[in-house]
DNA sequence: GTTGAAAGTTGCTGGTC
DNA sequence: GACCAGCAACTTTCAAC
């Protein structure tokens, strides 16, 4: 669990601004937010310590690159086991092609997202990668039309 | 649909190490691909033109600024018509807290992934902004433990 | 397509109000 | 927190290979 960090309306326009451009430079975040360039700095800086800010992503449009097909595959534990669990919450992220992994409450254990070159690359991965694990009991797969990003971020939340 | 693109092992190297960290400077992606600065300034923006990499993202802790809950919500509509689905897709992302929406094939239209206060703040947000569309037929919500980012680049893929 | 160096920007820091 | 100045680091450009 992260602490709870106190913002003040600096901090979220700031991270408002971010979420627009990760890349603006602190010229143009400072303009944006009204502040001088030196309290940007210092503001992110303190962001960053804080873990408010745990990094920057690259967003990669995988169709361009030859990797039309995107999947989410639903996951079903055998067994609860503590030891089985931590076990494939380590090892599912770093199959290939997973963009990223949702550990969830309710029916389904995980929820993979996962990029694919084919419907075959899809298939070997889940009989490859998934099955393959014992304490996988059962898996869903559903094709993916389109990803799109939110906010991500509420000015007026909190 | 966007056009394939041709990458060579640089490009590929490249978007590799952005990967690992998107805000690495010219002069430590020079060093981990084996080129020049100056080369890749070049092959960043060209790269950046076509469109294989669409944007740079700031990744924020929710937790730290006082949004810890999570949810994963999947949305059935009650027909498919085009209009409505359309209607849907453009509003749906704006929606306060939303991270990210799928667009996806099966049972299930819609998956989004939310940010939230607390369960109130989820039950707010079904029957604000969700059962509120007559489009929306059913909606059934799932709490989300942890995300993982994964790869998200398949070095040796295409 | 790549390189190296020059020139322009940007980012960080410390001092001052 | 703003403003300013100085220094380091970074990005971009361009002639040359």
């Amino acid at each position: 669990m992260s602490q709870k960090v106190e913002l003040d309306d600096i901090d979220r326009r700031l991270l408002t601004a971010l979420g627009e451009d990760a890349r603006a430079s602190g010229t143009v975040l400072a303009t944006a937010v009204g502040i001088s360039e030196s309290t940007v700095s210092l503001r992110l800086k303190r962001l960053r310590t804080l873990g408010v800010i745990k990094g920057f992503r690259v967003d990669i449009d995988a169709a361009a690159v030859g990797i039309p097909l995107q999947a989410l595959i639903s996951i079903r534990l055998a067994k609860h086991d503590r030891a089985e669990i931590d076990a494939f919450t380590a090892a599912a992220p770093q199959f290939p092609g997973v963009v990223r992994m949702y550990h969830m409450a309710g029916a389904d254990d995980y929820l993979l997202h996962i990029v694919a070159t084919d419907t075959e690359a899809v298939q070997s991965f889940v009989l490859d990668y998934l099955t393959r694990y014992p304490a996988v009991a059962h898996t869903r797969t559903n094709l993916i039309y389109k990803v799109q990003d939110g906010t991500s971020w509420i000015p007026d939340g909190a």
